[in-house]
DNA sequence: CTTGAACCTGTAGGTACTACAGAGCGTAGG
DNA sequence: CCTACGCTCTGTAGTACCTACAGGTTCAAG
């Protein structure tokens, strides 16, 4: 019988790549519930919270800010929302996550670009992204996220 | 003939939708180079600057933080890299921009089966992210970006 | 030439972490 | 059982990245 790991905050720190004192912050802002504690009053964490915390730091990750992983969390969690409102905010969602994967994927091809470039003798000293991201017909129906991850 | 606006900070914002002060602020920080200016002084941009601010902006929606935006420009204004650190970067890049993508299809598909739901009669109390992002192989390769996008 | 919107600078405030100090818990080894 | 050392506890201060405001100047429409 393999021995389940202590779910403690260090090791889920290190599972999910979260800060160990931004699981705290979480739990003080109230993205994560206060988890059960031992005798001593140490956090003891189980895979649920684990996925939830995994959850919350790739949409960081992703640019979402905090109140957005909220909503979409309270979603999840089954809030007090109408039908329509859940549905209503899961299509908002839906939008902003395929208009970042537009993005991301224009951003891949040219970065793929550059890279088949540099194969050869010389840096070539690309305008590459001069040609990106020119200011198109969203310019004025973007959806402005507030979000920082900041790292280790 | 059509007569071009002139691109004041105002103008700017409107058209990147990226916050009046913070175009400022990107200038203090050296990301933006320091636009010419009007005979009193007011800040005037042209094309490649407005792309560029597009540039950055969409980067911090995607998550990237600002040292990592700077890098990705680093390359683009032909920095003082030698080849090798060109590649090096940029396939760096390349791999958390592909790592992104993933994140967001997968995204991408829970929401749509949401919202497919979503047209019964009830209001699905989905537990479907609870699958979603388990602790999977990436843990401690994880790459953490710092990224705010704080918003208007 | 007036007048109000837009811009200027500097500075303070806000969000989202991140680090530190000083004390307590927990467990492996003796 | 006891010690020792690491991990965790709380509260608080500091950092990154904006965002808002105050008090004054510029610009352009009328």
């Amino acid at each position: 019988m393999s021995k389940a790991p202590r779910l403690t905050r260090g090791v889920v720190s290190k599972l999910t790549g979260c800060n160990l004192e931004t699981i705290r912050y979480y739990e003080q802002i109230g993205l994560m519930p206060p988890p059960p504690r031992s005798e001593g009053g140490h956090r003891l964490y189980d895979d649920n919270l684990l996925r939830r915390l995994n959850f919350i730091r790739r949409c960081r990750e992703l640019g979402f800010s905090l109140e957005e992983v909220r909503g979409l969390l309270t979603l999840v969690d089954g809030g007090t929302y109408t039908r329509g409102e859940v549905k209503d905010r899961t299509v908002a969602h839906l939008r902003s996550v395929r208009s970042k994967i537009v993005d991301l994927k224009v951003l891949e091809k040219t970065l793929k670009e550059m890279v088949s470039k540099c194969v050869g003798d010389e840096v070539p000293d690309c305008p590459v992204i001069d040609a990106l991201f020119r200011n198109d017909d969203r310019a004025l129906s973007r959806s402005r996220p507030r979000s920082p991850i900041q790292g280790s």
